[in-house]
DNA sequence: TAACTTTGTTAGTGAACGCTTACTTCAACT
DNA sequence: AGTTGAAGTAAGCGTTCACTAACAAAGTTA
């Protein structure tokens, strides 16, 4: 994976997404970065000419470390389910292990009215429909899984679910098991899909 | 339905509303909101003790609103999935209607460390889980809807698929046909869902 | 060794925020 | 007619925000 960042980059941006996963992002300001670093406010500005690229900086690198992940997934020639199973297995263990990233992604709320920020994370969720969409080609045209409904509306059930599974465990503090009830959810959608 | 609320209340939160629907919640400020209603900042505090209040003000009402609307809709005996596919027309609809609501609950990102926010965005998403489980508990005692998922998993899926198309819509800058793309989905999924 | 670059500091800036105080207006009720 | 209470206002409070200017230390380069 090329870097783009600096050491320090990355140090500012870990802890950015450190600070919004415990307060959110309200309470992702300058003064409190720099004190969850131990610099002075203007500290930061010597690695960042804005707040808003913090931001953007933080969603590029977490984007980079997605495309790695799921190009090596999809460069496998498997059954579409289990690369399918693969993938957000792949992904949901990675919000496990960095749960901060979850509370950027479900903020686009408030990104909406920001096209950089808003840019970044439509990104995000292209990048997982085209693949999540192409499987589910693959697996039409090869007669494994079921035409009654296009592959466009498939793909947006199962990003759906996977989503709402997500935002669950968000809503239950992080408390419940995510990778269990991520994968039960998209076992039964590929049972049901499956003719 | 009953109204806990003054004229002028209401007033106050459909221009809320209008204005976070307009520009982001970020823009829903004292001083904007005042300006939009063509009134002093401390008129507003005459009529809402805090700006806190005039957004769980705003979440309530559409709650009323919502539950008056699901228990007619619930009160009638059909086949479930005719229940759920008014359950989501009348929602969708809804939306179409008052975008604005829309943006309010996809802001729940932010409310995460609001405890009452949170609370009343939990309600509503509480509120429409309680009653399509139901429904798809009723299918499931009927023998209507395949087993091999619990009305649990199957809820989620629903419940997903349906914010999915939702926020496809918002993304969109409301242009595609919500009501339209959700039906097609839901029809979709019901199918496959029934044996 | 002298100049330059990088990375940090202190001490601010103006603007925006939610909210309050003190005062006014005016309709309704006694 | 006098009193009261609801609904408005102007002005400004204290605080926080993102960001900047001026300067300092330390390492690198010429």
């Amino acid at each position: 994976m090329e870097n783009r960042f600096t050491d320090r980059q990355i140090e500012i941006m870990e802890a950015a997404t450190l600070r919004i996963d415990q307060f959110g992002i309200q309470e992702l300001t300058i003064k409190n970065l720099a004190a969850d670093l131990k610099l002075s406010e203007a500290a930061l500005y010597r690695h960042f000419k804005s707040k808003n690229d913090i931001l953007l900086g933080l969603l590029t690198y977490f984007i980079l470390e997605m495309k790695d992940r799921i190009s090596t997934i999809m460069s496998s020639n498997q059954h579409p389910s289990d690369t399918l199973k693969q993938l957000f297995t792949s992904q949901l263990n990675t919000f496990v292990k960095k749960p901060a990233i979850v509370s950027v992604i479900f903020s686009e709320g408030i990104f909406q009215f920001n096209k950089e920020l808003l840019d970044k994370v439509s990104e995000m969720m292209e990048l997982m429909q085209i693949n999540i969409s192409s499987l589910v080609y693959k697996g039409q045209e090869q007669g494994i899984y079921a035409e009654l409904l296009g592959k466009d509306a498939i793909t947006t059930i199962i990003m759906g679910s996977m989503r709402m599974v997500v935002l669950k465990w968000k809503l239950s503090g992080n408390t419940s098991n995510l990778v269990k009830d991520g994968t039960n959810v998209l076992n039964g959608l590929l049972k049901m899909l499956e003719k």
